[in-house]
DNA sequence: CTTCATGGATCAAAATCTATACCGTTGGAT
DNA sequence: ATCCAACGGTATAGATTTTGATCCATGAAG
């Protein structure tokens, strides 16, 4: 008996590519119209020719996930804070169940990341989300803030020293792909701060318990910012 | 600034139906000495040209998770159960840890999908789970204990309508490859048993509770078995 | 206006995958 | 004893993808 022998889905090379930047903008760590290195180093980065990088950049751009200027000075673009918004708000549509789902996920893997980081956490991992905390300090602008707050949410699961679990939480913040948070949330944004800083300080103690009623409430405000959009939606 | 932009890694066809066979074989859903389609029926399963399976095929034959007989009644078969239990322990010995590390992840992502399946699960899967249920009761080996296990496990994530946490306990279990059970456990196998007919229970109940402490048991049998076979490795 | 770092384009060679056909082996049916 | 059908094993030609290399086109800075 056989049981889910499913086809093979072979990948091209671009294709993965075009994954993995599209996975880095969904996750905030690449900001609205921010510059890409030169095609000659990318491609180097990629550990892929040139050629086909530039296929998955033409991927990229019909998508609208870039733009692609010529001359000096040119490159390659992630598209500005409106475009990768109506993009986010496009994609919530097609399945609006589907948003729900991953932020389900990355409740319970990182709560429980929360709980093992307590016991695991190296001082590298410390130092990251130390450093993520401060560039939420100085984050300016939603963009800036939503990048931090990746950055420490992928420290936390390094800190486990768990590699499944730090997949799992890097899968879930690349399949969440929301639009950036409009003014009249800055408030919430402040709250989201206070609660970064409550769980760094509780993995610096150990506070287990602590740690968990952080994250907890961290996730609460992402559940009302994910019911806010898809009532904005509907 | 950029975050993480790692090299690609474009993996052939083939070694993507290396990846498959073998997770299946780990997850214990292809059962020890159990024959594979015939080359050309595999082939068109996986969507791969024949040629591109037999290397495949060459690949798991190497690593001796497979071996391949002329003629007619012919074909590959998995290894048959020392084999494979020897495979385990090797591979197990390499990185002891990362065995703790994977029962830790499917921990969290199979007690979430406990509860979640109680509310969520439908039909379809409410059958699977019963069938596998089914399947112990008349499994009388090790192996198929472990393939029914694994077929209620694999329908409960799918139960819980949420893909990434269904993919999660998936590639955790591909992940988990232990040595079969040897027959001085038995007994704990009747403990299993009665803890799946529990959560079976509880799921139609949605029980909620009871379905988490039904799988909290079954989990404290899996890291009782865990470090049994820690101990017995060292 | 020149410079030069950038994207744009082309081409031949290598690697991978596919489709098809045919050969060799083996166990069971006649 | 012979034949046959179901297998794995092998060979070949062609399509697709990737690469490395080279040269061209653009346009902002000096």
């Amino acid at each position: 008996m056989l049981w889910g022998l499913r086809p093979v889905e072979p990948r091209a090379a671009y294709g993965l590519a075009v994954d993995l930047l599209r996975r880095q903008i969904h996750a905030g760590l690449l900001l609205p119209a921010e510059k890409l290195p030169a095609e000659r180093q990318l491609s180097d980065r990629f550990g892929i020719s040139r050629v086909t990088l530039r296929e998955a950049l033409r991927v990229l751009e019909t998508d609208e996930y870039i733009t692609v200027r010529r001359g000096a000075q040119g490159g390659a673009f992630v598209a500005d804070e409106d475009r990768l918004c109506e993009l986010a708000r496009r994609r919530m549509l097609r399945a609006p169940a589907k948003t729900m789902r991953v932020v389900e996920f990355l409740t319970v893997n990182q709560m429980a990341a929360a709980r093992l980081a307590c016991m695991r956490r190296g001082p590298a991992e410390m130092k990251r989300m130390r450093e993520a905390v401060a560039m939420m300090h100085a984050a300016r602008t939603a963009p800036h803030r939503k990048q931090a707050e990746a950055l420490f949410l992928l420290a936390l699961g390094d800190a486990t020293q768990n590699p499944l679990l730090a997949r799992a939480i890097e899968d879930g913040l690349a399949e969440l792909f929301l639009p950036y948070d409009t003014p009249s949330t800055s408030e919430a944004g402040t709250v989201a701060l206070v609660n970064f800083e409550r769980l760094l300080a509780a993995l610096n103690a150990e506070g287990v318990g602590e740690a968990e009623a952080a994250m907890a409430d961290l996730h609460g405000l992402l559940w009302d910012t994910v019911r806010r959009l898809g009532r904005a939606a509907a």
